[in-house]
Formats: C-alpha cells, structure tokens, sequence
DNA sequence: TTTTGTGAGTAAGTTTCACTCACCTTTGTA
DNA sequence: TACAAAGGTGAGTGAAACTTACTCACAAAA
C-alpha cells in the first residue's frame, strides 16, 4: 500500500501501465482492469501496492514531478539576478509541461476535483515548488530588483496561474507550442507590464 | 434528455438538488441516489432529463456560467478605455468566483478531467467569456492604449490564468479573499510591471 | 364521450468496476 | 532445511451508474 523500500517489478509495471494508457485518454475513463492488462499483473496487485486507483494516480504523478521540480530548481539557481531566475523558472517549467504531456495533463486536468490529492505526497511536492517561486520574489524585492509594494503572494499566483494556462490549450488539444517563445513572452509581460 | 421547451419541475429539483450538495461535497462523491432523494424524485429521471451524471453537472455549470458571463460583460462595457474595460472584466470575474463558490468550484476543478466537456455548450461559453476578453485586448493594442508587440493571445493567457489561481486556493481550502484588492493587484502587476 | 397521443414520472432491474480476501509461490536468511 | 516475509493470483462482492418497461395525468381530436 505504501511505497516500499525495494521497488517490485510488479508495481512499476503498474505504474508504467498507467502513464501509457494515459497517453490517449482520460484517467477517469481507464479501468484497473485496463491497467493490470497492460501492466500483465492481476488487478489485485494494485491493491497491494496503492490505497486506491486515485493513490496510483498521485504516486505516479508525484514520480513525474520530482523530476520536474529538481529540473526547475537547478535550472533556476544557476541564474544570478532575481529576474534572470524568475525568467529561468518559468521558461524551465513550460519546456518540462511541453515535453511531457502526460505529467502535464494528471497535474493541469486530473487531479484538482478530489480533495485528498491536497493531503497526498505529490501535493506537497507542489508546495515546494510553489515555495522556490515565492523565495525567487522576496529575494527580488529584498534586493531592490522588483518594484517595492508589490504583494508576493500575489505575484507568485500570477506567474504560476499564467504558466498553467499556457500550457492548458495545448494540453487538453494536443496542439503544439513553443515553450521558449511563450516562457519569454510571459516574462516580458509580468516584468514591463503592458500599460503604455 | 436534452434541455425541453417547458422546464419541467422535476428537471429543475434536480438540478437545484445537485448544486445544493455540491455546496458540501465533491462531484465524485456525490450519487445519482443522493441527488435523486435530494430532488424528491426518482433515479430515473435524471436520465431522463440528462445523458448522464456528467451531463448534469455541465447544464448546472452552463446556468450559473450564463449568469457569469452576462454581468462580466455588462459591467465590462459600462467602460470607456480598453485598461479600464481590463480592469472592470478582472474585478467582475473575481467578484463572481467568490460569491458563488458551487460555480467556481464546478468550473475550476470538476469538469477540466473529461474531454467531452470540451465539446459542450457550457464550454462554448467559456469560449465567448475568453473572446470577450480577447476583443478587449486587441481594441486596446489598436488605440494604442496598450504596448505595441504584445501577443494578444498570450495577455489573454496571462490574465484568465492569473485570475483562475486567484481564486484556486480560496476555493479549494473554503478560505476568504478579497475580490476587489486582489482584482487591483492583478490589474497593477499585469499593467505597470512588476521589474524596476 | 371515446380515442389517441404525449410529457412527466416510477420501479425494478442490469452491468460495470473499483476494491477485498483467502490463498498460492518464490526468495532470502538463521 | 525451515520458515517468514514479500511478491503475486483470481474468484468474488457491493455499490453505483445507467436501462427499460411500465403507469398516470391530461390535452386535443374525432
């Protein structure tokens, strides 16, 4: 049920399963049965190894994300400046939505409607994400490089908030875009403002 | 099954039924008996009225939405300069959110999972609801009022985005917020910059 | 006043699916 | 070599979404 020390080839079968079938529809449409199929365990296993068919969901989007978050992190910290790690942070995080599309469809689409993802591991991961963002800003404002008065919080949703819903189109519709572009376009508009 | 000429009383307890529940509880968890006991009427009805339990949830997403849509434009147009067209549709839209919380809730984290959402008429509105604020933006680039080079879609982005995650954390964990201050807030950042 | 039709509503299923449980099988180790 | 623990099985169960065959009220026609 939870995770174990070893990891068995059993459930990292599931869990593959499930990512790869999630390649072309949606989780809620996906039974275990579908996924024990796939993953050629019997559908008891998963039982074993996740409370229910939403744990398997958040472990493996919690397995997703740690790979995302370290990716943003160090990206970020090799910027210097405060807007230079801003511009990195948001730039880093649409190129790993855009590269997998998977991850991004549990966190952006899937996950939000239960209120036990807010009490699962892969939830505080993302507030630790969101936490290095709220870091970046308040060393930005204690250093002068962000405008004084701005409320942090705030900030920090905007850019969290413009960074999902570029994504989001995408996601949901398989269209294409361009990470960088989009990264240095919302960069451009948080920073400069587009009041003339 | 579809939405009838005449409203039948039974279609209307249902719907009243399942927006009163979900004050509580979420989509998933509520059931098809709970909402039928709740209406006074039979499961069998429902089916009736509506495809499924989903198809229930968008039509009682599409009233509250039409009601939405329809106060962010009035109020949106009751303004002369596009900025302050910007503004008024960002308060308005907060100010929604935050009074009906069953509406948020159902738009912002209920019905993102299931691509046939996509394909209804509630999300049509949502559509309209983005064109507007598209409209809005691009009368704004042709007056000048707003910086030339600005990606209209992707301002667009930048403010639906920030106002859904303005209103995320209040919806999901039930806390207060300020409409007005955090609508003010979003509309500085977004216009002025925040860079010094 | 009968007949025909229709929209509202019911009641008793059926099916699908997430989840359980008792039971095997392999493996590491004392 | 015993034997505990971990990995894995598969038949079964209950709950909940959805179906289907039916009744009732009532409004026009005939």
């Amino acid at each position: 049920m939870m995770k174990p020390k070893t990891n068995p080839p059993g459930r990292i079968k599931i869990m593959a399963a499930l990512t790869d079938l999630m390649e072309s529809k949606d989780f809620h449409s996906i039974t275990t049965a579908e996924i024990a199929g796939r993953a050629g365990v019997t559908e008891g296993l998963i039982y074993k190894y996740f409370k229910d068919k939403k744990d398997l969901l958040y472990q493996v989007l919690g397995e997703h994300f740690q790979a995302f978050f370290l990716g943003v992190e160090s990206r970020a910290r090799q910027r210097k400046t405060c807007v230079a790690q801003l511009e990195e942070f948001i730039a880093a995080s649409l190129e790993s939505y855009s590269a997998n599309r998977v991850f991004s469809r549990i966190l952006l689409l899937e996950v939000r409607n239960s209120p036990v993802f807010f009490q699962s591991v892969a939830y505080e991961m993302v507030r630790d994400y969101a936490g290095l963002l709220l870091k970046i800003i308040q060393a930005g404002m204690d250093s002068g490089e962000l405008k004084p008065g701005i409320d942090a919080r705030l900030l920090r949703k905007v850019i969290l908030g413009a960074i999902e819903h570029a994504c989001l189109g995408e996601v949901i519709f398989n269209r294409e875009f361009n990470p960088e572009r989009t990264a240095a376009g919302i960069s451009n508009i948080v920073l400069n403002g587009v009041g003339e």
